[in-house]
DNA sequence: CCTGTATGGTTTCATGTGCAACTATTCAGC
DNA sequence: GCTGAATAGTTGCACATGAAACCATACAGG
């Protein structure tokens, strides 16, 4: 497992963490360009969005859980997504300490128009890999998660 | 390319930026518990002390290529390594305004010490992984970062 | 019921960061 | 050799973020 770096230097280009952290950098930068400049959202909110579209229905709990983002993090994206009429926040009828988040029209019509967008830039990105080569980079990725995830 | 993924759902799991993100942050997360805990040095300040403990001597500015970190960002750590006789920083005999930043002994030491236990925490982490697969996986992430430079 | 504890979410505060303005030095062109 | 542009690095400022304190609601045990 070692073959590649030399034993007595570190050499980074052959570090997962630096690589990983480097490629994820210029990924999510370039990304951003998408929804920044066309539609004024921040990372925190875009994701925020991304989930409301994708599951339609959550709590902010629950988007801290799937984004991995601080709860004061998302209480801030949803006040913003809440005020520009992109999502509605209404207590849970059962639970009036937590409260549905769900796409409006409006939200509802920006995603309709910049997930194409997205998912079309996300194919020209890993356009040069192969359908196996993609499928087995998230496996492995994945893989690495789960190790993370039984170790903490 | 799009057989994983529904074309009217937007499957965030198999959507490659934020799977990314999620791993390279729990990575980022973990590793920093080595630096962070025991040695009070924060990511930026890691990144210069490993940098020089690789290439031995640099500028600021081939740290910030090196590692895409803002130059500000830069200056910052190395102040705070330089404060800790960690590094030194003597302005190049050849042109005043850029400085060569070294490790000192004592960041060498510091160094010697610490980048065993990094390799080993990283040997730990991609254990599930064949030796062919870290290779493929490295050269499939170095494909989509020469992507993203072309388009920039 | 009432009290104490757990939980979802907000706000406050300290800190780290990026951008832009700035300083110091170099270098090209005249 | 000056003058003006370019470059390495620093600093000021505004902003986003995380940790912790906080508020409101729910719920369990007496």
């Amino acid at each position: 497992m070692t073959a590649e770096t030399p034993p007595t230097d570190f050499d980074l280009d052959h570090f997962l963490p630096y690589r990983l952290d480097r490629l994820a950098d210029r990924v999510s930068e370039a990304l951003a360009h998408l929804y920044e400049a066309h539609y004024d959202l921040n990372v925190a909110q875009w994701r925020v969005l991304a989930w409301l579209h994708h599951r339609h229905e959550l709590t902010a709990k629950q988007i801290c859980a799937s984004t991995r983002m601080d709860k004061a993090r998302v209480s801030r994206a949803v006040q913003v997504l809440e005020g520009r009429d992109l999502i509605v926040r209404r207590p849970s009828p059962r639970d009036q300490r937590l409260h549905e988040l769900r796409l409006t029209e409006a939200g509802q019509a920006l995603m309709v128009e910049l997930v194409p967008q997205v998912r079309a830039w996300e194919a020209e990105l890993v356009a040069p890999l192969t359908t196996d080569e993609y499928r087995r980079l998230l496996d492995m990725m994945g893989r690495l998660e789960r190790r993370l995830q039984e170790g903490e």
